[in-house]
DNA sequence: GATCTATGTAAGTGAGTGCTTACACTCTCG
DNA sequence: CGAGAGTGTAAGCACTCACTTACATAGATC
């Protein structure tokens, strides 16, 4: 779960991840993206993806195609949840007068970002 | 969110947050759980986590109070919910795209899955 | 087989991290 | 006031990170 973290916590990395959540991508596609950076430095955060078991590699021919592995962001997934479910438990039996975190509106804010982040 | 990540990323200071999520807790008092690193490492874990908000300060006389802070995860959580439910409604648009015999069962389904994996 | 295309790897660099020990500060209490 | 407890900060060190340029490798194409 760390290296999961560790790999999420850089914006750039979390700009590929969602490149990649929808369709499989090869890396100079995944390169593209990116003209800030050199394209070794976007294999290097592939790599670092690949390891955390965040996204899945298929050679195909000439090409590598990186696509989104579901599985990768659970434990951490969890984690967060537990910790917000946990106090949301601890909220509601202390007082019901407390309010309640807004998570729709969180990811709603989070999506509006994302389309700034990774313009495609 | 960066900064939230990239401190929830440390395995100490998740344990940090563990600990102060469901009470008030000295700085001294936390350095007492973790005897394998020295007290000044655990003060700048606090610092860390302080400086991502994901903690609150507070001094009581000669001590200063850590507790957890709600918000300061949100925007974390938020993305992981967005890839997870963004995911979701990339399975439901490619189950609906097959023509199955019965298309409301697996829509179904897939919103079982749903709310199975984001619980919220 | 020679060459092009797509991609990963090596080596180097400046910035950041996590830890240590030593020190400074601030509040409390005799 | 002066001593002690509770805590943050400074400085230094080994290690990691995110990037660069230069090079190596594997499949496609002529």
């Amino acid at each position: 779960m760390d290296a999961a973290l560790r790999a999420v916590a850089d914006p750039t990395r979390r700009a590929i991840l969602r490149l990649v959540q929808t369709e499989e991508l090869p890396a100079g596609e995944i390169a593209d993206h990116f003209p800030e950076i050199s394209r070794p430095a976007v294999s290097q955060h592939l790599r670092v993806l690949t390891d955390a078991g965040l996204v899945d590699v298929r050679p195909e021919g000439n090409r590598r195609l990186y696509r989104w592995r579901r599985d990768g962001l659970r434990d951490a997934a969890a984690f967060l949840d537990e910790m917000w479910s946990e106090q949301l438990e601890r909220l509601k039996v202390a007082a019901e007068r407390e309010e309640w975190p807004d998570r729709t509106r969180a990811v709603q804010a989070i999506r509006r970002r994302a389309e700034k982040e990774t313009p495609s």
